[in-house]
DNA sequence: TATATTATTTGACTTAAGTCAAATACAGCC
DNA sequence: GGCTGTATTTGACTTAAGTCAAATAATATA
């Protein structure tokens, strides 16, 4: 993976680790676990993003139409934060889905009872900045992946980089998440 | 324009106007006013961002070098905020060039300057947020533009949206913006 | 103004990747 | 194990966009 953002995510851990008591506290009283059903949409398009996921176990993806074919635009693990950026920071309603691609187990917390938290303890503003900078760093990267790199480059890097997708994901949908047909990723997987 | 940005613009606007006047003495206090001429760098890759510029007047592009060709990844006009995101975010070396494409005067505020302002100013924490979420939401438009649209519909999509671009930017810098060669472009737009 | 330099266009050809259609392969279920 | 539906592969063909080379056009400069 892109080495800033390794470093990036270490930072946030260390970050979490120096949070006092009162901020992981009201984290907690604002988190409820939740599970999603394989296949069931956790987020709709149409809807308001009003709640971040972050997987506590199974698989995830989030994606939009396009010309009436699914465009998936990622793809989430165990750790990972879920949400609809551009619904969530405004509020408004999303383009995307999240869709549980296994039975899905999320910690979940409703916007507005973090944005009341953050105004109670100000260490988790900073967290929120932080998350947001790693979204942005991301998005950022994934954008520099597409323009730069060929179909086939970008296959391989994702091989490198988290071959976990290809174990646990169909084609389909690692395919439109690399921007190409499913005909050609099969032809790239066929090759050597 | 994305109808979201547009709409984010103005509640950054908005929310500028309800800063009080400390916060705001306070940023007035730590902004330099520089010109760089044109051609200038105001950003080498290599070095760190430790700057952001808000450009009063003339244009800059960033970009970067990939295969030895420069790839401009944004273009800037008065108002707008220019910095290397993930260089100033992890104060790591960047990756990006900054350019005056014009004689250029900016508002430069420095890195270290803001983060302090920020401790003493929550109200410039709430700024900085925003100004992130903005950046993010941008980010996300322009790879959904890259991939959902070909040569021909973003290039359209640029004169209807930004128009001014065209007028004053060197075409091989909107190529490689667009993502598509300089004859490309050419061929494009002598069509109709 | 003539000349050099840089920017843009045009032509001819190549190529990566897409599309449509059909064939296998695989997985869940009775 | 056989059957049904979904996932993946393979084949044949098309197309958008790239590349390389050369010709104009525009701009800057002596």
């Amino acid at each position: 993976m892109n080495p800033d953002l390794v470093l990036y995510d270490s930072r946030i851990q260390q970050y979490v680790a120096t949070l006092d008591i009162a901020a992981l506290e009201a984290l907690e009283s604002i988190t409820e676990t939740k599970t999603y059903p394989k296949g069931s949409l956790m987020l709709k398009a149409g809807q308001i993003c009003r709640n971040s996921f972050e997987l506590v176990s199974g698989i995830a993806r989030k994606y939009h139409l396009h010309n009436g074919a699914e465009i998936t635009n990622e793809i989430y693990f165990e750790h990972d934060l879920a949400l609809s950026f551009g619904s969530y920071a405004l509020q408004r309603p999303s383009e995307e889905y999240i869709e549980a691609l296994t039975d899905v187990t999320a910690r979940v917390i409703h916007y507005d009872s973090f944005q009341k938290a953050k105004e109670e303890h100000p260490m988790l503003r900073q967290l929120d900045l932080m998350l947001l900078e790693y979204y942005g760093i991301w998005v950022e990267d994934r954008m520099n992946q597409m323009r730069r790199y060929s179909a086939t480059e970008r296959y391989k890097q994702l091989l490198e980089h988290t071959p976990h997708i290809i174990k646990s994901v169909p084609l389909t949908y690692i395919a439109s998440y690399l921007g190409i047909s499913l005909e050609t990723l099969s032809r790239i997987r066929s090759r050597r």
